[in-house]
RNA sequence: GGUCCGGUAGCUCAGUUGGACAGAGCAACAGCCUUCUAAGCUGUGGGUCACAGGUUCGAAUCCUGUCCGGAUCACCA
C-alpha cells in the first residue's frame, strides 16, 4: 500500500526528472500540507529546486504544476504563491483513498512483526519501599505508549520492568516496621501494601532525623551524626545480613516486598499497564561481575591500589567511573552492563529502550561507552528515552515534605471528577451502574493519560492537581467525546438501514470533507514519525487536530438528514474512518474510547 | 566550574528534516441546543518566540555569545 507521502514524492520527483533531467534527493523535496489560507491540498516548496531548474521560482512551479496536471490524472489544479507550488488532487483520488481504507480496522499500523526487529522496552522500574507517584505515572504511560507505537510500526516488542527490590532504602522501611510496626499488616491496617510499607519508610526518616538532632546536641557535626545515628547503623547491619542470606531478614524482606507487589499490581491494573517480563534486582545485581573481570583482563578497565576496578572515560569527555568496589561488590552500572549483555544475547535484540528520567542521562551515557569499549557493536542501539520531571506549581515534589502526588489517589480522583462532571451534564441517564462505572473510568483515565502524553517527553512539565485536569478543550475527553459522537451516528445509520458505506460514489465535496479525508491519510506517517522520535506527543496532537476538525464538520454538515444517498454514504464513510483513526491513535496512547459518554 | 536539556500569549502546551502574516486549550468577554451527543461550535481581546549578533531567497527552528531555569558531574540506585 502506497502512503500519501511516497505517492506525492514519487509524482514530484518524476516531474522534476522529466523536466530537468535530474534525480532529486529526498531531502530537497519539501512537501507539506497546504496552509489553510491558500487553495490546494499539498504544497511543494520550490526554492530548493532552483539550482536544478535554473529558472525563477514562479516558472519552476509552473513547469512542475503543468506537467503534473497533464500527465498524472490525480492532479487537477495548481497555483503558485511566491515560491510555493500548491497542488490540488481530484475528488476521485480522495474518494478512492477513502474507499481503500474503509475496511481496514488496523489502519495506520504496519503488519505485526513485519520488520523482523526485536525491541525491548524497559520502564516503570519502581523501588519497593514506597508507592507509585505522579513521576512513575509519566514513566509508565510513556513506556507503555512507546511500546505500542514501536509495535505498530512492525517491531516485535517486549515490555519489561526491572524492580529495585534490594538495598539500603528497602532495609530502612523493614527496620522501621520491625521497630514500630507492632505486627501491622495491610489487612489489619486496611491499607494497600505499598502504602503501608511507604509509611514505614517515612517513619524511618522521621526517627532518623530525631536521632541526628540528638547527636548534634551532643556536639557531633551534621556529617558525623548522619553516620553514627543508631538507626542508620542498624539499617546497614540489616543490609549485610540480607546479603549474607540471614533467614530472618530474608523472611521479613519477602513478606514486605510481597505486600508491595500486591499494591503495585492494583496500580498497574488501574493504569492498564502490563509487562511481558519482570526482572528483580535481587536476582540480577550480581550480573556483570564476570564481564568486568574479563574487561580487566583485556585492559579495558584498570585496578586501583585499593583493589577497586575503574574505567577511564576522559577520552569520551566523561570521568573515571567505578565498576567494582574495593571489597569486590558491584555497583549499579555493573548490573546494567550484565543485564544488557544478557538481554541482547537471550532475545537477539536489535534495540533496547530504557525509559528513565533525565537525571540519569550521565549514567546511560557511561553505560553505552563502556559497552562500546568492551566491543559490543549493539551499544549504539541502546536508547535512553529520557523524560523530564513532573513538577507541581510550588516546584519539585518532595516525598519528605509530603508534597508527592500519589498515583492511586490521583487515579481515584480523576474517576470521581469524571463522574461529577458527567452527572452535572446529565450524561449518564439511562445507563446502569456498571456502565456508569466503566464510562467514568475510561474518561477519567483518558483525561489523565492524555494530559501527560501530549507533552513532549523530554520537557519538564507542570501538573496542577486542581486545575490541570480539564475535560474540555485540548483534552482526552474531548477526543473520546468525538469518538462517541461518531459511534452514535453510525448506530443511528445502521438503525435506519443505510446501505453499505464502503462504496462511495464520486460527488462534489465540501472543504471540510476533503480536509478530513486528507488528515486521515496522514495518520500512518504520523505513527512512523512517532516511532522514530519515540514521541507519543505526536500521536496525541494528531488525534486532537483530527477530532477538532471533525467537530467542526459535524457542526455544519448534516450526515443523515436532508442529504442524498451519495452524500450520506460519503459522510458516513468519512465519519467511520475518522473514528477508526481516533480509536487507533488513542490505542497507541493506551487510552480507551467509549461508545457513548 | 564542566556537560546536557529547556526559555513561545496571564496559565498549560503545539509549532514536522529552516518555509507562507507564530497556533491550540484554559482563563475573560459575546453569541449558538423543538433537528445525527452543547464534554460541542462561532466570535473578540491577548506575542519584542529570553537577549544580541551571524548564516540565507527565507530563522521560533541552524551557528556564536550573554542572561534565566532545571538536571548531572557518588565506591546511591
Amino acid at each position: 500500500m502506497l502512503t500519501i507521502e511516497s505517492f506525492l514524492a514519487n509524482s514530484f520527483s518524476n516531474a522534476i526528472n522529466i523536466l530537468y533531467g535530474t534525480d532529486i534527493e529526498g531531502s530537497t523535496l519539501q512537501i507539506q500540507k497546504t496552509h489553510p489560507d491558500f487553495k490546494g491540498d499539498f504544497t511543494l516548496v520550490v526554492f530548493p529546486l532552483l539550482k536544478v531548474s535554473k529558472k525563477k521560482p514562479e516558472e519552476t512551479g509552473a513547469d512542475i504544476g503543468n506537467y503534473l496536471i497533464s500527465n498524472h490524472k490525480e492532479f487537477v489544479d495548481f497555483n503558485i504563491v511566491k515560491g510555493f507550488l500548491n497542488v490540488s488532487l481530484s475528488n476521485a483520488f480522495w474518494i478512492s483513498t477513502l474507499e481503500n481504507s474503509t475496511n481496514d480496522e488496523q489502519f495506520g499500523f504496519a503488519k505485526p512483526k513485519s520488520t523482523g526487529r526485536h525491541v525491548m522496552v524497559e520502564f516503570s522500574s519502581p523501588n519497593t519501599n514506597k508507592p507509585l507517584h505522579l513521576g512513575h505515572i509519566r514513566n509508565n504511560l510513556l513506556g507503555f505508549s512507546v511500546s505500542r507505537i514501536l509495535e505498530a510500526v512492525g517491531n516485535d516488542v517486549r515490555k519489561v520492568n526491572l524492580v529495585n527490590d534490594r538495598g539500603i532504602h528497602i532495609c530502612k522501611s523493614m527496620l522501621a516496621w520491625q521497630k514500630f510496626g507492632n505486627g501491622e499488616t495491610p489487612q489489619t491496617a486496611n491499607k494497600k501494601g505499598d502504602h503501608l510499607v511507604g509509611d514505614y519508610y517515612v517513619r524511618f526518616d522521621k526517627e532518623y532525623k530525631i536521632q541526628i538532632e540528638n547527636l548534634k546536641a551532643q556536639g557531633l557535626t551534621e556529617e558525623e551524626a548522619k553516620q553514627k545515628a543508631p538507626l542508620m547503623l542498624e539499617a546497614q547491619e540489616m543490609l549485610r545480613k540480607w546479603e549474607a542470606k540471614d533467614a530472618e531478614v530474608i523472611a521479613l524482606w519477602e513478606q514486605m516486598n510481597g505486600w508491595v507487589y500486591e499494591g503495585f499490581e492494583k496500580t498497574y491494573a488501574n493504569l492498564g499497564i502490563s509487562f511481558e517480563k519482570v526482572y528483580y534486582e535481587s536476582q540480577t545485581y550480581l550480573l556483570g561481575k564476570v564481564i568486568v573481570a574479563w574487561g580487566l583482563e583485556q585492559g579495558v578497565f584498570f585496578r586501583k591500589p585499593d583493589g577497586s576496578v575503574w574505567i577511564d572515560l576522559t577520552a569520551e569527555g566523561l570521568d573515571e567511573k567505578v565498576l567494582l568496589r574495593a571489597d569486590g561488590t558491584s555497583v549499579y552500572i555493573t548490573q546494567d552492563i550484565g543485564t544488557a549483555v544478557q538481554r541482547f544475547d537471550e532475545f537477539h535484540l536489535n534495540e533496547h529502550v530504557y525509559v528513565v528520567g533525565n537525571e540519569q542521562e550521565y549514567h546511560f551515557s557511561v553505560l553505552k561507552h563502556i559497552l562500546k569499549r568492551l566491543g559490543y557493536m549493539w551499544s549504539d542501539h541502546l536508547f535512553h528515552l529520557s523524560y523530564g520531571m513532573v513538577n507541581l506549581p510550588e516546584g519539585k515534589m518532595k516525598s519528605r515534605e509530603g508534597t508527592v502526588v500519589d498515583a492511586d489517589d490521583l487515579i481515584t480522583e480523576m474517576i470521581e471528577t469524571a463522574r461529577e462532571m458527567a452527572n452535572e451534564l446529565g450524561k449518564l441517564d439511562g445507563l446502569n451502574e456498571l456502565e456508569v462505572e466503566q464510562v467514568c473510568r475510561v474518561v477519567g483515565l483518558g483525561a489523565l493519560k492524555y494530559f501527560i502524553l501530549k507533552v513532549d517527553p523530554k520537557k519538564n512539565m507542570t501538573f496542577n492537581p486542581r486545575e490541570s485536569i480539564d475535560f474540555n478543550g485540548n483534552t482526552g475527553p474531548f477526543i473520546q467525546y468525538t469518538y462517541a459522537r461518531i459511534q452514535s451516528v453510525l448506530r443511528k445509520a445502521t438503525d435506519e438501514g443505510v446501505a453499505n458505506i464502503s462504496r462511495v460514489s464520486v460527488v462534489e465535496m465540501t472543504e471540510k470533507e476533503r480536509e478530513l479525508i486528507k488528515l486521515t491519510t496522514l495518520f500512518p506517517g504520523i505513527v512512523q514519525q512517532a516511532a522514530t522520535q519515540y514521541s507519543p506527543a505526536l500521536i496525541a496532537n494528531f488525534a486532537y487536530d483530527l477530532a477538532k476538525e471533525y467537530n467542526q464538520f459535524y457542526h455544519d454538515h448534516s450526515i443523515l438528514r436532508d442529504t442524498t444517498e451519495e452524500v450520506k454514504q460519503l459522510r458516513l464513510s468519512i465519519s467511520a474512518q475518522v473514528g477508526r483513526c481516533i480509536k487507533n491513535a488513542m490505542w497507541l496512547l493506551g487510552i480507551d474510547v467509549p461508545n457513548r459518554m
